[in-house]
RNA sequence: GCGCCUGUAGCUCAGUGGAUAGAGCAUCGGCCUCCGAAGCCGAGGGUCGGAGGUUCGAAUCCUCUCAGGCGCGCCA
């Protein structure tokens, strides 16, 4: 295993503590980064300016100092103090290099590492109502969630996808009714629709497929069938999307096993709970939250959130590390309240990170397309994935931080225009799929491993900076997954694939030089197996031809 | 009024204490007798919304302020 450059200057300090030279015990923490400029090194280092005010020596000083002993480290080429003190380190090539050996060895395990050995993650996400379709929001959750769970579980977390179903309440009850209202319109009755009935053209056709399977209305429940119906097209959305859920988590299976009632049960001998204006309050405020809210309203339903109590209070009980609720950024206001609640049971309310997706503005050549739920013309997820393909829909959606807005222009999706991203990075994939296979229509074959002569053969100035790129995805994974931030994996494939596409430009790989083309050859396909490696944990396919 | 998010190139955005702030698009000019031109090379383009503060050093941290979005139900 490669010592990274952190512990470099670790021993060097040290060292210098030990030998005296410098008089601090402490070790503050080292930041170590990687400069931009060529010049700077391949890694850099300001622990000389953090030293300064405890050694009360100039910071070039302490630099020169600890900078002398990492010299003397094999890896280590050449070690300079520059600027105000700071240190860089220029490491010998050999050390970039058997990141390659290490790729080829590992194929689709290359960039998997043990940094959430023991945590377990459960990540909630979509969790869309079954009164209606999938629309493009719960399409940026999906696409979000998905890839999280993937970049954590390949940073060694064990993750547990959950989607909560909100099958019980008003709304539920709505959308039959809604169904119930349109059967009748399609026997021919004259119909007026309530104003908070659903509107879509869904709710028409669950009631025509209703009255085809049962013409004489004496089928299941028409609620629950509605419900089952809507549930499985998400079902069937999600599929088509690529996401899948470990657990399918239903709100009504909260009442039948009396769990509503035995939170608030638990939460009235704990004191928190009291009764005003004929209803049952929770004392969220007690716990920092902005007002009190209401369990059980005056007409004797409970409220959402009463049920909401209860389903995370379960999931405290399950014992992750940590859970992960991803909503739609219109929900923050509902932070507070599910906090206070983990207080109330007193946990600690960091084991909860919330994700908020901000909303997708969707736009056609740069003009928006117009959404309205209450018309019951959205976009639907399943419009978009159909138009543009499911590879842009889930790049597009991971191209920018969660909690940014998103323009997502239809027409750039499709485009198989240079403009478009996500064909940038699979055209990588791609072209390397397609000189390999050049190379063997030649007859050469590929290495199955790297050896010291081959990796000799690589030290053109680009390989050695693709190189570099190649080594930091594992350390890209982990900040990814620590920071709950995929879109970090697609910023990295973009860069990537911005360094091997004028690479391959510049560069011939099959040439008459039998070593050099196999070294380069070998190379490529390390470039592929991590360009096909980050795009896995998008979900985006690494096609081989394009 | 209170809370959260966002203000960085003409546009869309990276960059959560480091060195001369980056990329893509758009604009302009070049590159296919040679492994995929869905690609490459070059050029121009910036008071990091503003003002203070902390620091050797700030787009980044703190305070204030301006602008936009969202949220503040006995709705879900």
């Amino acid at each position: 295993m490669r010592r990274s450059a952190i512990d470099m200057v670790r021993i060097a300090v040290v060292a210098a503590q030990k030998d005296g030279a410098l008089k601090t015990e402490c070790l503050p923490g080292i930041i170590i980064e990687k400069p931009k400029k060529e010049e700077f090194g391949d890694f850099s280092t300001n622990i000389a300016m953090l030293l300064a005010p405890v050694e009360k020596k100039a910071p070039r000083e302490i630099a020169s100092l600890i900078a002398e002993r990492i010299k003397s480290l094999p890896e280590v080429e050449k070690c300079e103090v520059a600027g105000p003190g700071f240190i860089n380190i220029f490491l010998k090539r050999s050390y970039w290099t058997e990141v390659l050996e290490e790729i080829i060895r590992k194929g689709d395990g290359f960039g998997r590492s043990e940094a959430g050995k023991d945590k377990t993650v459960q990540i909630e996400f979509v969790s869309a109502n079954p009164t209606g379709p999938l629309h493009i929001g719960h399409g940026r959750g999906a696409a979000v969630g998905d890839s999280l769970s993937r970049v954590l579980k390949a940073a060694g977390f064990d993750v547990v996808r959950e989607y909560y179903i909100n099958d019980a309440g008003r709304q539920v009850r709505t959308l039959g009714a809604s169904v119930r209202l349109r059967m009748d319109e399609l026997q021919g009755k004259a119909i007026t629709i309530p104003e908070d009935f659903y509107k879509g053209g869904y709710v028409k056709e669950i009631a025509r497929e209703y009255l085809d399977k049962y013409p004489d209305v004496q089928g299941p429940d028409i609620q629950e069938y509605a419900c089952n119906a809507m549930l499985s097209a998400i079902r069937k959305d999600l599929d088509d999307f690529g996401v899948a859920f470990d657990e399918w988590f239903s709100e009504r299976s909260l009442d039948e096993k009396g769990l509503v009632a035995s939170t608030i049960e638990e939460l009235k001998r704990l004191g928190h709970i009291y009764e005003s204006e004929g209803a049952l309050w929770f004392r969220t405020t007690a716990f920092g939250d902005d007002k009190d809210r209401v369990l059980i309203k005056a007409d004797g339903e409970r409220t959402y959130f009463a049920s909401d109590i209860a389903y995370h209070r379960e999931k405290i009980k399950k014992g992750f590390t940590t859970l992960v609720n991803i909503w739609g950024a219109d929900h923050h206001g509902y932070e507070g309240r599910i906090r206070a609640l983990l207080k109330a049971f007193g946990h600690d309310d960091t084991v909860l990170k919330i994700i908020f997706i901000q909303l997708v503005a969707l736009l056609r050549n740069g003009v928006p397309v117009a959404m309205g739920k209450r018309e019951g013309e959205f976009v639907t997820l399943r419009q978009v994935m159909d138009e543009v393909g499911r590879d842009a829909c889930r790049f597009f959606f991971l191209m920018r931080k969660a909690d940014a807005h998103l323009d997502f222009d239809l027409e750039l999706a499709k485009s198989q225009a240079p403009e478009n991203p996500v064909y940038y990075v699979q055209y990588c994939h791609a072209r390397i799929h397609s000189i390999i296979g050049f190379a063997k229509e030649k007859g050469l074959t590929l290495k199955d491993h790297f050896d010291s002569d081959l990796l000799a053969r690589l030290d053109q100035k680009e390989e050695i900076e693709i190189i570099r790129r190649l080594s930091a995805f594992e350390e890209t994974i982990e900040k990814s997954a620590l920071n709950m931030e995929p879109h970090r994996i697609t910023f990295y494939l973009m860069e990537l694939a911005g360094l091997f596409h004028p690479y391959y430009n510049k560069t011939r790989v099959v040439t008459d030089d039998p070593v050099l083309t196999d070294a380069r050859l070998l190379f490529c396909k390390a470039v592929g197996t991590v360009v096909a490696n980050g795009l896995n944990l998008l979900g985006v396919s690494a096609p081989v031809k394009m």
